[in-house]
DNA sequence: ACTCAGGTGCAACCGCTTTGCAAACGGACA
DNA sequence: TGTCCGTTTGCAAAGCGGTTGCACCTGAGT
């Protein structure tokens, strides 16, 4: 959550810069550039893990906007390609960006104690995909995938604790 | 929802049938056999499918027990192993029995227009999470894995019409 | 039958998300 | 630069899945 001097120097120079092809592919669809939607990306640029939108909205700083504002722009670049929506089971969704204009698949290994998260590139189930939609006549398959277990830092905390043997949280993550 | 006849025969003995493993199992975890949790077992071996907590409500019919009862029991179900939690990634978690005891990993492939639901057995992914617990430390590694796509039927259905290409549903079930 | 831990119904509540509406804004065009 | 129109925003209310506190009820051991 490092944020550029902010207050004093180029104040109006800040907003303009993220006119790449992020504006371009906004334009494109008749989308108009506005100060939020730059404010969104710009957060999502500095961000390499998915957020929700929640921390999105924190993360905006003087750059401030409605809640309502962020998932409403949420769907507009989802519906754009411009961001990713993942799913990591605990009720909110959260987005990354695909920054090279293309999708870059890939999945997240993700700490049912502390929420840490960690890229997973590898995937073996488009094979699997091709199978079904033989087999059961299904078309434009896709899959939802994410891994879950104990960071080795919130192994050893627990091991010092009386490790509760079931269910391992409540307020964290668990699929 | 095919119900036996219930207001005149047998009256009493209905609720008394399912006093099968599941019962013993509820007990042996100091767990008692009340009417709302046989109807809601009963109801789970009826159904082939993950069933969400308001589609069991709705299955009940005479038996109605509280929503939050519902709620209540499967949290307990789940924990005492009777039954598994599934997330389709629409935001009402989905419930089946684990029948012959032992858990049988499955996953399930959904249309993503009329919510049809295929089991699907295959799973790649047991090589994977070793790899990722290696590489990364982490420990108990277990996954969540979905198909989506759309069924020979929907797919029919959508040729006939205006075909909207891009988000092809709204109200069903989407990755 | 007595007793009490565990379970239920009810209603209020929480967090994430969506929506209706009036005002504000971006960008094309004159 | 000014006008215009469709898009976007802020605000507030509401929808929805799920949880919780509390008083009452019930299953099951004695």
């Amino acid at each position: 959550m490092k944020q550029p001097c902010s207050q004093h120097s180029h104040p109006h120079r800040l907003v303009q810069q993220p006119l790449t092809e992020l504006t371009e592919k906004l334009r494109a669809g008749s989308r108009k550039v506005t100060v939020p939607r730059q404010s969104i990306l710009d957060v999502l640029r500095r961000h390499a893990h998915p957020l929700t939108n929640r921390e999105i909205h924190a993360a905006l700083g003087k750059a401030d906007c409605d809640l309502a504002t962020i998932y409403r722009n949420m769907h507009t670049l989802e519906k754009m390609g411009l961001v990713k929506r993942f799913d990591f089971g605990d009720g909110a969704a959260r987005f990354e960006l695909i920054t090279d204009g293309s999708d870059h698949h890939h999945h997240h290994l993700i700490c049912r104690s502390c929420s840490t998260v960690i890229e997973v590139e590898e995937c073996f189930t488009r094979d699997l995909e091709s199978i079904l939609a033989q087999r059961h006549g299904f078309s434009d398959i896709s899959h939802r995938l994410e891994f879950f277990g104990f960071c080795p830092r919130c192994q050893k905390s627990q091991t010092t604790s009386t490790l509760p043997l079931d269910p391992p949280s409540k307020t964290a993550l668990s699929p």
